[in-house]
DNA sequence: GCGACAG
DNA sequence: ATCTTGTCGC
């Protein structure tokens, strides 16, 4: 019985950690992150997000694959579990990547680049989940939060698509982008394997009428779809 | 020491 | 993150 059944990805690290060995984890994983172009054009783009009721442990996660062109869901998997990492503002990819992980590998198709809905290298540690989920699974991502977590940026333009820099120092870590007039800004960020001016194209490609880009959108729709139906169920 | 703090 | 209807503003 060969491991090969499932597209399962060679474990990178243990999750099983307490916070303290996960900060000093991302101090190691960063060292691996790769910012650079894509090797070729987009023809699938995934959108990766998790949801769960309050005060509850029960985790649901979804992963949906979208044609590029034409944003039309194509594929989506689902995935549920308990979930006992706490919340730390910092340390979400630890409470949320195995839950992604299980639904991610179900996959028939596997996306050219990945979306997360929260940061990529626009965090503390330069490790946001987006860049994490990248690392252990050797795909570009980026992320895509509806908060900033750490740096400064000033207001992007009025219009669909304009956005300003997210600055810590002299770093440019992604951007504020308007995605949509008269609503707050989405923040932007390369994952990994993907550099600062290819997540800005990408996210910007992905946006329709909504705030959020369409595959952190259409990722929320359906997770929180089958989250309800186990719920009051 | 104080405030901020993705989902 | 999630619970929720109407309502104010462009």
């Amino acid at each position: 019985m060969s491991p090969k059944d499932s597209a399962s990805t060679p474990a990178l690290h243990d999750w099983n950690l307490d916070p303290q060995a996960a900060v000093q984890l991302q101090k190691e994983l960063r060292e691996r992150i790769r910012l650079e172009p894509l090797p070729g054009p987009v023809k699938l783009i995934g959108g990766a997000d998790i949801s769960f009721n309050l005060y509850s442990d029960i985790f649901h996660a979804a992963i949906v694959v979208l044609d590029y062109e034409s944003l039309e869901v194509v594929e989506s998997t689902y995935f549920t579990q308990t979930v006992d990492f706490p919340y730390i503002p910092g340390l979400l990819s630890f409470r949320e990547i195995p839950t992604l992980l299980r639904a991610y590998e179900q996959l028939q198709q596997r996306p050219d680049v990945v979306m997360v809905d929260g940061h990529g290298i626009a965090h503390p540690r330069r490790m946001g989940i987006a860049t994490h989920f990248g690392l252990v699974t050797g795909t570009p991502t980026l992320g895509c939060a509806k908060k900033i977590l750490t740096g400064k940026f000033t207001a992007p333009g009025p219009d669909r698509g304009d956005a300003s820099p997210i600055q810590a120092g002299s770093d440019t870590l992604g951007y504020a982008l308007r995605s949509k007039p008269k609503v707050k800004p989405v923040f932007v960020s390369p994952g990994h394997l993907l550099d600062l001016a290819g997540a800005l194209e990408i996210a910007r490609h992905c946006l329709r009428k909504h705030k959020l880009p369409e595959p952190t959108r259409m990722a929320h729709l359906l997770v929180n779809e089958h989250r309800r139906r186990a719920h009051d169920q």
